[in-house]
DNA sequence: GCGACAG
DNA sequence: ATCTTGTCGC
C-alpha cells in the first residue's frame, strides 16, 4: 500500500515547478489602499491526518473582533521543509472562503522562501486574495539583528534582493519574519504587522486563530 | 559531502 | 507543529 504520507513518494521537483509558477504571479504592489479590516488564518494538529482550521477577522486599526469560523480538515500530505503549502494550503482554502477581509495574515512566509512561493504568497495567488507572511522563523535569506526596540527591523536578504523584513512587534522579544504575500507591497505588510501586535509577538489576528484552532482541537480530544 | 530547514 | 510546570524578567 502507498503512503501518501511518505515524503519518499512525493515528486518534489514538479512541486518545485508548481511554486515558481506561483511566483510569476505574485502582485507585489498595494491593491489594498486603506484596509479595514484584516483576518488571521492557522491550523493546529492533533494526529497526523487530523486538524483544525481557523480564521478570524478584526477592524482595522482598531481591532475589534468582527467574526470566526473553525473548520476540521482531513491533512493528506506531510511536512516537508519548503513544501509546507501543499500540506495546509487545502484547509486554509476552505477556511478563507467563510470570513471576509480586506487582508489576510498568513502563519508563514510569504516570498521569503527559495522559489518565493511561501505558504502565503501560494494561498493568496491560488484564492486571489490580499495576503502577509508572518512566520516565528527564518526558512532563508540572512538579516542583521534589528535593534531591541519594539518597531525596528531589518531587511531580509538572499542573492542581493530583499526577500522580506526581521520586524520586532515586542521589545526584547525574538522579532517575526515578515514578507510579502500577494497584493500588498513590503513596507504595508510590515505596517500592518506592527499595527496588529499592540501588546504580543504575534499579530492578533494570527494569534486568535491560532487559540480558537487549538481550542477547538482539544475539545475533540476530551468531549 | 555537510548543514539548514516556515509549520 | 506538539508534549508540558515552574519560573525569570520587564
Amino acid at each position: 500500500m502507498l503512503d501518501i504520507l511518505d515524503p519518499r513518494n512525493i515528486d518534489l521537483d514538479e512541486l518545485s515547478r508548481i511554486q515558481k509558477d506561483v511566483a510569476n504571479k505574485v502582485i507585489k504592489e498595494d491593491r489594498v489602499s486603506n484596509p479595514n479590516t484584516i483576518a488571521g488564518c492557522d491550523i493546529s494538529f492533533s494526529e497526523e491526518e487530523l486538524a483544525y482550521a481557523a480564521c478570524v477577522s478584526f477592524t482595522y486599526p482598531q481591532l475589534e473582533k468582527l467574526d470566526s469560523e473553525s473548520i476540521k480538515v482531513e491533512i493528506d500530505f506531510p511536512y516537508i521543509p519548503t513544501f509546507l503549502a501543499f500540506r495546509e494550503l487545502k484547509p486554509m482554502l476552505r477556511v478563507v472562503k467563510n470570513i471576509d477581509a480586506d487582508v489576510y495574515m498568513i502563519d508563514s512566509q510569504g516570498l521569503a522562501h527559495p522559489r518565493r512561493a511561501g505558504l502565503a504568497s501560494h494561498l493568496g495567488v491560488v484564492a486571489e486574495i490580499p495576503t502577509i507572511g508572518v512566520a516565528k522563523n527564518r526558512l532563508c535569506g540572512e538579516a542583521e539583528e534589528p535593534d531591541s526596540e519594539k518597531g525596528s527591523y531589518t531587511y531580509l536578504r538572499e542573492n542581493e534582493q530583499i526577500i522580506g523584513a526581521v520586524v520586532r512587534t515586542r521589545k526584547n522579544v525574538n522579532p517575526v519574519y515578515v514578507s510579502i504575500g500577494h497584493k500588498l507591497s513590503l513596507e504595508k505588510a510590515i505596517e500592518i504587522t506592527l499595527k496588529t501586535a499592540p501588546k504580543y509577538k504575534i499579530p492578533e489576528p494570527i494569534r486568535a486563530a491560532h487559540k480558537l484552532a487549538t481550542r477547538k482541537m482539544k475539545e475533540t480530544r476530551t468531549g
